[in-house]
RNA sequence: GGGUAGUUACCAGAGUGGCCAAAUGGGGCAGACUGUAAAUCUGCUGGCUUACGCCUUCGGUGGUUCGAAUCCAUCACUACCCA
């Protein structure tokens, strides 16, 4: 048998966790998360991870084992899951991996280049810079260290600018000189299993809008009602920590130190996981390979999968 | 009953004769994406149009003016104040 991985994907609140859990039951195989958030410890309620009863029906792999301090990518994602997969798949012929994390999906499936990672000092001296000088002195900068990458850059966002200058001056030469993937994404994952010593299947899974964004907001309002509040106020001294920075917790963050009254907070939760979901449905919806489900639909996924396994 | 303030696009709210289809913010919609990605960034948001452009809007009606969201009259409604 072809060793397979299933991969689960779809928006925040789709209803994968607890479809997951049945798949992989009904394969007998654990499950990889991949959530980018949901891999760090002490972030369970914002995150809405799975809970210590869902952990014991499954073995899962990649839930709350990073500190917040912990340093973390879509590329070390990439090769820590080949790495665990290679183990795996000796003993087991279909791994499920499961989650919304579109980057790291995307790493999964089709590769991420081998871009180096920048220390401390060059990413703080950066940062320095752009606030002191300004966005568009950096991007001169670029323009003659990287005319190539300059001419693709989003030149608005400041991110990707100061990125590409990381990288230079950590290694000397250009940004553009690591990319060997033309396009990131889905575009190319045709070619996907030329990519990976495995199969990959696809399984989206997607809902009515509305019925999608009332999940949402009952779910946020769960959240709040299990101590989302309290939880955020035991991670306040590390709020400015890129973990953090997400939905759920920067709004309490607010409430906390007195800047909104929490009702106000709970609306801005739902408000920016709502886009959020859209924003994971935009970048789904490019990639031809995903063979899309109702959650419900357990039974045609099952047999879909069997179909191509 | 009297007085004052107000009525602007989905909401809030600028605009007080032409540069106004109307600032700004929120909300909504759409998109981008190769290294902390639940991040970061972008576009659209009266109608028709690929576009030039055209048409209908700023409580209602009627006026003044070459020209009105802006000025005048009047009616309606809202808020506050005095009775």
């Amino acid at each position: 048998m072809t060793p397979t991985l299933v991969v689960i994907l779809g928006p925040t609140a789709v209803g994968k966790t607890e479809l997951t859990l049945s798949l992989a039951e009904h394969f007998n195989c654990p499950i990889l998360n991949c959530d980018s958030r949901q891999i760090y410890r002490d972030m369970k309620i914002g995150t809405a991870s799975p809970t210590p009863e869902q952990l014991c029906r499954v073995r899962h792999y990649f839930v709350g084992q990073l500190s917040l301090d912990d340093y973390y990518s879509a590329a070390r994602y990439e090769q820590e899951v080949l790495s665990l997969t290679s183990e795996l798949f000796k003993t087991h012929s279909t791994l499920i991996l499961s989650g919304g994390s579109m980057m790291y999906i995307d790493a999964v499936c089709n590769g991420i280049d081998d871009i180096p990672t920048i220390d401390e000092e060059v990413r703080n001296t950066l940062s320095t810079r752009l606030r002191e000088e300004g966005l568009d002195t950096l991007l001169a900068e670029l323009r003659l260290v990287d005319p190539e990458h300059y001419d693709y850059v989003d030149k608005k966002n400041a991110k990707r600018v100061v990125h590409a200058l990381e990288v230079f001056y950590t290694t000397g030469k250009p940004y553009s000189s690591f990319l060997t993937r033309k396009t990131l994404r889905n575009g190319s994952d045709n070619c996907q299993s030329q990519v990976r010593p495995f199969k990959i299947i696809k399984i989206g899974l997607e809902r009515p809008r509305e019925e999608l964004f009332s999940r949402i907001n009952a779910r946020v309002d769960q959240m709040v009602n299990s101590g989302l509040l309290h939880e955020s106020m035991s991670l306040m001294p590390h709020r400015d920590k890129n973990a953090l920075n997400t939905v759920g917790y920067k709004e309490m963050f607010n409430v906390l130190d007195g800047t909104w009254e929490l009702p106000m907070a709970i609306e801005r939760i739902k408000k920016n996981t709502r886009v959020y979901a859209k924003k994971q449905m935009t970048w789904f919806k490019h990639d031809q390979s995903i063979a899309w489900f109702h959650p419900q639909e357990k039974e045609s996924i099952i047999e879909h999968i069997k179909a191509l396994l």
